[in-house]
DNA sequence: CAGCAATCGATGCTGTGTCAACTACTTTGT
DNA sequence: ACAAAGTAGTTGACACAGCATCGATTGCTG
């Protein structure tokens, strides 16, 4: 018989739970210093540059960008003031909302993120997905889209 | 036909990953202010506990406590600082090796425990477990398992 | 057993993100 | 058309975690 350990918590949803706190932690602290070695950029960088790209004009406004990210406000405005500063975005007032700004990518930006996006890829795939089976990507996936597409 | 949107990444095992950062951050987004506003104790503070609660002597050297969390050394000795302060713990030497230090839980510290992880865990079940299925609790946990299992 | 490398925990410094408050502008209601 | 309420983005103050380093102690090797 295995020894039973005590625990404050046990059951098969705890440990789903669990698995997604370790798995997401471990692996961003694979990656992310790969991604910084490689470009000088951090995670959240390429998070921002991503979304502009994925956007027809390349650009978005602050508040569409924070919604999206997992930042707030605030924390997007210093975010892009170094995204800026390293001069792969810029800002630009939007003509029918003087309150508004937008956030385009700079073609610095665009050629820094394609590349760097190409090596993040084969990064996650190397520490995350080639350790799951296709089954399980697709189970995985399944479980959790509902968490970011709205 | 569906409009197709430009994307930087596409495919199931991306997906996968995406819903793992979104889970996790979504969830403890909700999770943490309701811990905070009941018990004025944040997650890593929790963390810290059950994982004292769960050893034989509710005790763990500060070593052990940053390994098996995910802080580095020096952040595991502020945060013990603040949860000390707080009175849930206290340090005390270790007989026979006296770089060493033992991190062990109070009684107020196990008290606050027990009654902090039963919310923790209802607000968990509420936020993440509930909207998904048996099999898919199942499915996350074995996939995701060996991020935390050694 | 002498000396040197490795380990443990703490600390100064720095980067980064949040909250609350602020300014500027826009929308709404009467 | 004007006051009040709401929205966009920024800023100051702060909290927190990491890195590099340090002092103390222990283990390893010749």
């Amino acid at each position: 018989m295995a020894a039973k350990k005590k625990q404050a918590v046990a059951g098969p949803w705890w440990d789903a739970w669990r698995g997604v706190v370790f798995a997401n932690a471990r692996v961003l602290q694979a990656v992310e210093p790969s991604l910084e070695k490689s470009f000088g950029i951090s995670l959240p960088f390429l998070d921002v540059l991503s979304r502009l790209y994925d956007e027809p004009n390349h650009r978005l406004r602050m508040q569409e960008l924070a919604e999206q990210s997992l930042f707030t406000r605030s924390g997007m405005t210093r975010l892009v003031d170094r995204v800026e500063k390293a001069g792969f975005v810029r800002r630009e007032s939007v003509p029918g909302d003087r309150r508004g700004v937008y956030v385009l990518l700079t073609s610095e930006g665009e050629r820094i993120l394609e590349r760097a996006m190409s090596q993040h890829q084969s990064d996650i795939q190397r520490v995350f997905a080639s350790r799951l089976s296709p089954d399980q990507h697709r189970a995985v996936a399944d479980a959790l889209a509902q968490f970011w597409r709205k």
